[in-house]
DNA sequence: TCTGGGGTCCTAGGACCC
DNA sequence: TCTGGGGTCCTAGGACCC
């Protein structure tokens, strides 16, 4: 049995909408929103202040909507450097508590001050966060506190704003169970019907099923919500979390509604050229390419591909980008595009990769036949042929691609 | 209430290999 | 000769979160 832990999970209150009063402090005790630009149909309410939520404001709110209904909303274009800015400074001061910080996203992380908590209360250590970013950044926060993330969370979502709240595992039964369940954290709409048609309506419910019934309902994901609907969540802080990036990509919703395909052809464009971007400031390639096709009725279609080398040239990008939506398309009115980059990896490693298996590099350094032995156990027989006929010198993993385990696999 | 744009994780079927 | 079971990878779609 593993130590109680005790972990923080700290919530900036409306981030935006306060980043944007702390730096224009004619704005406090205003209703403003940040939203993208009314004319445009897109132009939906990104976060607002708690002024405006008052006034029936609340996020993807269309924007003419949100001024009809509340004419003196102020409203603000998103400035993503100042925000970044901020956070950035959030996070400092988390720091100075403990290096075990996960961010999450811009606005909110988890801490695991179970060390911390042997020298001072952790309420004491709440309070104080919550003053200095307070203080120093003049911004709101909630802090929840409990024994595990999923009850951090919670807590944190308990009291807003400025809100600390400890959330004990013995406390589950008589502040989670009443709730429905659709409260609950990884509990959607969807979840949320599936569960009510088999009777599930509270968080208790939810917790008190049968194991193999929920396993047969939902799968995995119902198994992990029965868990922690008991108050149950073994996932560690993990301070690396951040750095771990998936996927890259970019979407935009169209004007409206489109199917001219050189129009088309110049949004993949567009799109392909701000991904490629994104995957150069972060240093890094994919070997998968996807696109979304949403049309007139929000019906997604999505179309992906998948190679032996990562890519992460623009050309290269729109390329394959535009291939696939050829494929994919029905010559239905389009509303959104997206191409995402997924399977991604650092360039260096991917250079690695490459070289590595220059054949004749790597042949002096194993015995030859071990090493055909295990591409072919591997690859099956085709692939060393090919191969060697290509020209010894040429690198495989041009032509083929190893996973890192492979390669692990193979220095041993 | 009628929905932007950034992500992550899960599922299920098929291909392919041993 | 036409037959099992296990495992991995790929693809398409769905659910969820901020």
């Amino acid at each position: 049995m593993s130590k109680a832990r005790i972990i923080f999970h700290v919530d900036m209150n409306s981030f935006y909408a306060s980043v944007e009063q702390s730096y224009n402090p004619e704005l406090k005790g205003k209703a403003i929103a940040i939203a993208g630009n009314p004319k445009e149909r897109r132009g939906i309410i990104v976060t607002s202040s708690y002024e405006a939520r008052a006034k029936g404001i609340y996020t993807t709110m269309n924007v003419g909507e949100a001024l009809r209904k509340c004419p003196e909303l102020i409203l603000l274009p998103p400035d993503f450097p100042k925000y970044r800015q901020a956070s950035k400074a959030m996070f400092t001061i988390l720091r100075s508590y403990t290096e075990l910080i996960e961010p999450v996203s811009i606005d909110e992380g988890y801490m695991d001050i179970t060390e911390l908590s042997k020298e001072r209360h952790p309420l004491d250590i709440a309070k104080e966060i919550q003053l200095r970013i307070f203080n120093e950044l003049d911004l709101p926060c909630s802090i929840g506190i409990a024994p595990n993330k999923f009850l951090a969370k919670t807590a944190s979502d308990m009291e807003k704003p400025m809100g600390i709240t400890v959330l004990r595992k013995r406390d589950v039964p008589s502040k989670l169970w009443p709730l429905p369940v659709i409260e609950m954290h990884g509990v959607g709409e969807s979840t949320a019907k599936k569960l009510n048609s088999i009777n599930i309506k509270t968080i208790g419910d939810l917790a008190k099923i049968e194991e193999s019934v929920i396993r047969q309902q939902l799968g995995k994901n119902g198994v992990r919500l029965r868990a922690r609907a008991n108050g149950e969540d073994s996932r560690i802080v993990d301070p690396e979390a951040i750095y771990e990036t998936k996927s890259v990509g970019n979407s935009t919703t169209l004007p409206f509604d489109e199917t001219d395909i050189k129009e088309l052809e110049k949004i993949f464009e567009m799109l392909a050229g701000k991904v490629a971007e994104r995957l150069e400031v972060k240093n890094l390639c994919g070997s998968t390419i996807s696109i979304q096709i949403r049309d007139a009725n929000w019906n997604n279609h999505s179309k992906s591909k998948t190679f032996q080398n990562p890519i992460y040239q623009k050309e290269d990008i729109f390329e394959e980008a535009f291939n696939l939506f050829h494929k994919a398309w029905n010559g239905e009115p389009v509303r959104l595009l997206g191409i995402t980059v997924s399977n991604v990896i650092d360039r260096k490693q991917s250079v690695q990769q490459l070289s590595i298996f220059n054949f004749e590099e790597y042949a002096k350094q194993e015995p030859i036949y071990e090493l055909i032995d295990e591409m072919e156990r591997k690859f099956g027989k085709g692939i060393l042929k090919k191969g060697v006929e290509m020209g010894k010198k040429q690198s495989f993993a041009s032509k083929t691609s190893f996973s890192k385990d492979f390669l692990e696999d193979l220095k041993e």
